[in-house]
DNA sequence: TCCTTCTAACGCTTCATGCT
DNA sequence: AGCATGAAGCGTTAGAAGGA
């Protein structure tokens, strides 16, 4: 467990306070259609994960300044006494870690303020869309092929599975100071929109995240929330 | 030969900026 | 205004290497 600075402990009170009626159930095509509604990012493949900062952004605006401190080519989420990001993971998927954000910002983020907050939700998602249903919905929606996906068919790659729901098991309230960023790996992500390269990220491996737990919101009966799933919905989805 | 683990590379969209 | 470009947001994923 981590000892944070009366600062960040406040940050973090504050938003346990904030994020304690949060929803837990996301049904891919009602959140789709929210984002749609609010016109965030609504189109992403990851509808889950920018569902869940849609939802931080909304609870959190009252006592968090959003979006957060810009660093270099960086934005963080969010601002208090430190710089706060907002993430989504599924919990069962067979790679553990958590993508941070780009290594230089972090740096010079953790230099200025002494820590970088992360609030992770961990969920439990169904990538259930074998058929693809969901994303020919999702295609629908957006008005057809992207340009980016008629290149990715001319590459002949694959489109990866969507996730069609998820269901927030537990939020963690994670500071990772200078001292800590040797704890983490980093990793290069890839291609860019345009073919390009991209700068380093760091990237957290959640069977280590002991030392940077400051905190943990859990629903009542923890994981009790599977079996909402498998019964086909509880009587209540605000439940954490 | 069939797993499991490791690691390099990938998937898709949004937004800002600058050019024509 | 419309388009191209590049950098960022969020996320794994595939396939090679290694072990039983």
């Amino acid at each position: 467990m981590a000892t944070p600075s009366g600062a960040v402990r406040e940050d973090v009170d504050a938003a346990k306070r904030l994020l304690r009626s949060l929803p837990t159930r996301w049904e891919g095509k009602d959140c789709v259609l929210k984002l749609k509604k609010a016109d965030y990012n609504w189109r992403q493949t990851e509808w889950w994960a920018f569902y869940f900062e849609f939802l931080c952004r909304e609870s959190l605006l009252k006592e968090f300044q959003i979006p957060g401190e810009r660093i270099g080519t960086t934005t963080f989420d969010a601002r208090r006494s430190v710089n706060w990001d907002f993430k989504g993971k599924a919990i069962r998927a067979d790679d553990h870690h958590a993508i941070l954000n780009d290594t230089s910002a972090m740096q010079t983020s953790i230099a200025k303020h002494g820590a970088h907050g992360m609030i992770l939700a961990l969920c439990d998602v169904e990538y259930n869309d074998v058929s693809r249903s969901f994303q020919r919905w999702h295609t629908r929606l957006k008005g057809g092929l992207s340009g980016y996906e008629r290149d990715r068919i001319a590459r002949t790659s694959i489109s990866r599975y969507r996730k069609t729901r998820a269901v927030l098991a537990e939020i963690l309230f994670l500071q990772i100071t200078h001292r800590d960023l040797a704890l983490l790996g980093t990793m290069r992500q890839g291609r860019n929109s345009n073919g390009r390269p991209r700068p380093e990220k760091y990237m957290l491996d959640l069977e280590r995240v002991g030392p940077l737990l400051v905190d943990r919101l859990t629903p009542p009966g923890g994981w009790r929330v599977r079996q909402d799933v498998e019964s086909g919905g509880g009587a209540d989805d605000r439940a954490v």
